[in-house]
DNA sequence: CAACATGTTGAACCTGTGTTCAACCGATGT
DNA sequence: ACATCGGTTGAACACAGGTTCAACATGTTG
């Protein structure tokens, strides 16, 4: 089990180095923190901050690993995390991870490399999560599997992404309220598990979107 | 019918600034665009962009409202845009608001009030456009109707957020890449009709989520 | 103790960028 | 022809923030 948030006083300097950028990181974004706050938080010298980094794009460089290393290989607590293994439910059960989590979400907000890579890790999870439902009999995905991963993962990374704005619109604060996910949770059992669409609206679109010649190519 | 872009020469300067601001803080983000850049595209220098809007920040807002406006006096075209009217399917009806859509994107990514109004607009639209398909029958929203709307437009822009990422998992290029509209189309289609979840296992996750008390507050 | 390596500081430097401003241009009115 | 005035320019200014570097502290070795 990796340590995220022992009192960071303790932490040697590089690591408190690291630990506040991939906070301030995470809250702010990349721009809009400077190296002085990070220096700051982290109890430490702007110049130190360039001696053990080397540039500030190097730091970022630095917390993708770190992030991208502690969120892939916690992946094992996705499983038996409940029935429903959602993200949410997970950093319900892992509050010290939320810094990461919101780090690499402003990674996705930044778009580019550390998106893409972070857009994937997101769908080799929801890959993870739902083939081990679909083997245990809970559900089914469509024949287009990867369609159907990179929809969820959208599905689940969009929801991060708006964060509060989606939960404000709920009359609540953060996802993590209750009340929110509560309603959250209803509303996704009840689309996936009856549907939405009327069947002959159904048949409709089928016709107009020809699924005909399926075919599954690429990586 | 709103112009958005007629030849841009024609436009007076005052119009070409906010236009080649629009597309640039749509295709670059708001801090990566320089006063110079907006100035040398829209063929002005760099004094006359402040002397008509006064600051950089003012120069957003003008385009916040411009693109605001813009997309939401458009709404109209939304009903009756082919069957089931989904965000994908509206752009590509009107690819001369791609610049606009992009700019709105950005605007959410950003986060802060910005975002908050266009969730806001992308709530508003999602209503209507799903009452009116209920209305006709095609399809019936669950019984949280606020929870379901957000749903939607978190699920609508957050694909947008995730833009080529998306479509590059699934080997396109750009969302509006007939194959990855298809696939997309394709299973959204079927976990939305035929659902996802098994039987037994919807009766499981209804009983944990305990949906009993349910009260529907605020707005 | 001297010599040296390592970690650390903070003032100074430099570039990029938002903004100001005095001058310029051209049309219009008298 | 001259004055006026809004639109326009681009050089100059101010400042924020990433980066450099000479100095300092501290511990370690010979």
């Amino acid at each position: 089990m990796l340590n995220v948030s022992s009192n960071p006083a303790d932490l040697l300097p590089q690591a408190r180095i690291r630990l506040a950028a991939l906070e301030l990181f995470g809250q702010q974004g990349f721009d809009q923190t400077t190296i002085r706050q990070i220096a700051t938080r982290a109890g430490v010298s702007p110049g130190l901050v360039i001696h053990h980094f080397g540039s500030k794009n190097d730091l970022r460089q630095a917390c993708d690993d770190y992030a991208y290393r502690l969120f892939a290989e916690e992946r094992v607590y996705l499983k038996g995390s409940g029935p429903m293994p959602t993200l949410e439910r997970f950093m319900a059960d892992h509050p010290d991870l939320q810094p990461v989590l919101a780090y690499l979400v402003q990674c996705l907000r930044g778009g580019g490399e550390g998106a893409e890579r972070v857009y994937r890790l997101f769908c080799s999870l929801s890959d993870e999560m739902l083939t081990e439902a679909e083997q245990q009999g809970l559900l089914s995905l469509p024949e287009d599997r990867q369609a159907a991963i990179a929809v969820f993962a959208a599905w689940a990374a969009g929801l991060q992404m708006l964060g509060d704005l989606f939960a404000r619109q709920l009359g609540g604060q953060h996802i993590s309220d209750p009340d929110v996910m509560r309603r959250y949770a209803v509303v996704t059992t009840e689309l996936l598990s009856r549907g939405l669409l009327s069947a002959s609206f159904t048949d409709m679109l089928r016709s107009v979107i020809e699924p005909s010649d399926h075919k599954e190519s690429n990586t």
